[in-house]
DNA sequence: ACAAAGCCGACCCGCTGAGTCGGGATTTAC
DNA sequence: GTAAATCCCGACTCAGCGGGTCGGCTTTGT
């Protein structure tokens, strides 16, 4: 079993993301710079997590990409889930639920496999992107925020999570540069 | 996250091994035919579970594979292992254990797979055949015993058993003459 | 107008998972 | 001693896919 690189850079790209959220959107040429990654290939992955509403994207110069919702509310098996389809597949059985086994009653395997399935799910759903940001520690992340669009931002992404109130951002304004 | 063929077969070999625990040796030509799976790729798949000693082998006419030790002391962590190497590999990291990581201090995502690895390896590790073999339920195995070879075989499996808890049973990498 | 971003579809390419094949070595039954 | 059943083993194939690259749009700030 192993974990595809598009699950990790797509994780990598969430924590940076989280590490300089509140500060507008940042750019992928950023993210991958700063994680040394092929920006093409981000491109897709990032394309992923956008349909699956874990990111915003703000077109044009200075455009970039945010998290759709606060990082504390957005776990490892949302990640997962979206970047690398079901948690676990197997030949057995088909989809995230291991329901459609071929081999209906006798099949000896079934049971384990959900067993792995759920533990699995248990430990990435236990664990959202505010705690692994911090745990990685590190500093926020080396970037210019361009400040007219953080306000313009901010509503977007205020009207994307809908219900969720915001909270206070981490680090608002660090111009350096 | 997928399952190979490789660990889906090989664990339903070692189920029907262990549903057949006590009756001396079953061919894999018995075990292709009730499990439906492709014969010439079992062969494959038990001369890893052979070289991991997990199972022992008879061979010539009547012959055939049983498990080397009790169903109850074999985990679904050493059966994965033989099968399909390291539980978890990642890029990021490399071996079973994820000690190798290229970005050695802000790696951020080394602790989340670690978290997912201990999962995993606790899940496995805490199912043996045993269980597995009776959970599954279903007839013990539909097969012929082979009288003859049954007292043979036990001498064979003892020997193998005291040959195993002698010495440390994960990783047989020296030669085993 | 231009540059900096996101967006998108097409393409490429080597690796590996999933088998197959053919033959050899062992053992038992007759 | 020959045949049959078995394990044993190395070589081979083959499709799919993971892991990217490329080129060209569209959107937007200055």
């Amino acid at each position: 079993m192993k974990i595809s690189t598009r699950a990790e850079y797509g994780i990598r790209v969430l924590v940076a993301l989280a590490r300089a959220e509140g500060s507008g959107p940042v750019s992928l040429t950023a993210v991958a710079r700063s994680e040394k990654l092929p920006h093409a290939y981000l491109e897709q992955l990032v394309a992923d997590l956008r349909r699956a509403r874990l990111v915003t994207s703000t077109r044009g110069k200075a455009g970039g990409y945010a998290l759709a919702r606060p990082a504390a509310e957005i776990s490892l098996v949302d990640a997962m889930r979206a970047l690398d389809g079901p948690i676990l597949e197997m030949p057995c059985a088909g989809a995230d639920n291991l329901e459609t086994c071929a081999r209906p009653q006798d099949c000896s395997v079934h049971d384990v496999f959900q067993r792995v399935h759920e533990s699995l799910e248990g430990a990435l759903s236990g664990t959202n992107l505010a705690e692994v940001a911090l745990s990685a520690g590190g500093p926020p992340f080396p970037l210019a925020v361009r400040r007219k669009r953080v306000a313009e931002h901010a509503a977007r992404a205020a009207a994307a999570r809908a219900a969720a109130s915001a909270q206070a951002p981490t680090r608002p304004s660090q111009p350096a540069s």
